[in-house]
DNA sequence: TTATTTTACATCGTACACGATATAGTTTAT
DNA sequence: ATAAACTATATCGTGTACGATGTAAAATAA
């Protein structure tokens, strides 16, 4: 445990499981609403603000348009999502929820909930662990440049 | 704050952009030695045991056959990994290192090493970071159940 | 021993995820 | 005003990642 390497690994290994049994659990539970976990992403992006741009999209989860796209057209087809030619800009495209997206988002709240708070585990460390990660995250970001 | 729901959701999208930064970083690292991430975990695998039955290594990865063969495949075209049937099971397949995993473990560790401590961030959290990983991994691995 | 079940690996279909490249529209520089 | 640089989106190729299904071998049950 005094090696670094060894140590930094079994973080970034730790890291890895944690984001693959979030995909999974959520993936669970949203199978029902026929939604995949990253589009669920980009429906909590919308819910909390309507009418973004793709690239603001892309901002918000840190997704390039190359995967962007792809789930964007997705959502569409399965009519969760509009999408209209900006008038100021015309390269860009605004995203909108459908009404049915807009229905939905109690009832997916309300699933996602009924899973996540099945255990007590979050109240006692969830606080630590998220400030942790976002020091690890700007840290990372950091590391880029 | 107040809303268990909400943190929850900053909880799993934290965990997610840290296993994507994670991920890119590496990817940038490895990428002289023509390694992705997941083969590097499949070659740290091995580099702790070697020769692991395809089962095995799943295992230690939590990946299904359905992800690790073609990785292990991409590996044994790229002179990484040799695969040869086992004497006591028929139906199962010993993966071994190739000279050339065992001479580049070093060069590549130096490689992450070099990249990953540039920064004192990992000296000061990363226990607290791990421990708390590590209980959130044992909270969704029983929320499977 | 034979039938059933389980196991180890293989393959397929769908869906990310990324970097590279392309294109049309916008902005900036001259 | 025109060229050059930049931007927003689109598309492509490669590589995970997962669940479902298939197959042969092994273990178990009858």
């Amino acid at each position: 445990m005094n090696n670094p390497s060894k140590l930094e690994q079994q973080l970034c290994f730790e890291v890895y499981k944690a984001s693959s049994n979030f995909s999974k659990l959520y993936a669970r539970t949203l199978e029902p609403f026929h939604l995949t976990f990253s589009q669920y992403l980009v429906l909590l992006t919308l819910w909390e603000q309507n009418n973004l741009l793709v690239k603001d999209i892309g901002n918000q989860l840190g997704l390039g348009i190359g995967t962007l796209n792809p789930i964007i057209n997705r959502m569409i087809a399965n009519g969760w999502l509009n999408k209209e030619q900006s008038d100021k800009d015309k390269r860009a495209f605004v995203i909108s929820l459908t009404e049915k997206a807009l229905e939905q988002e109690k009832p997916i709240e309300r699933a996602i909930i009924s899973k996540i708070t099945s255990c007590n585990y979050l109240d006692i460390n969830a606080k630590t662990l998220m400030t942790n990660l976002k020091e690890l995250n700007a840290f990372l970001n950091q590391l880029k440049e």
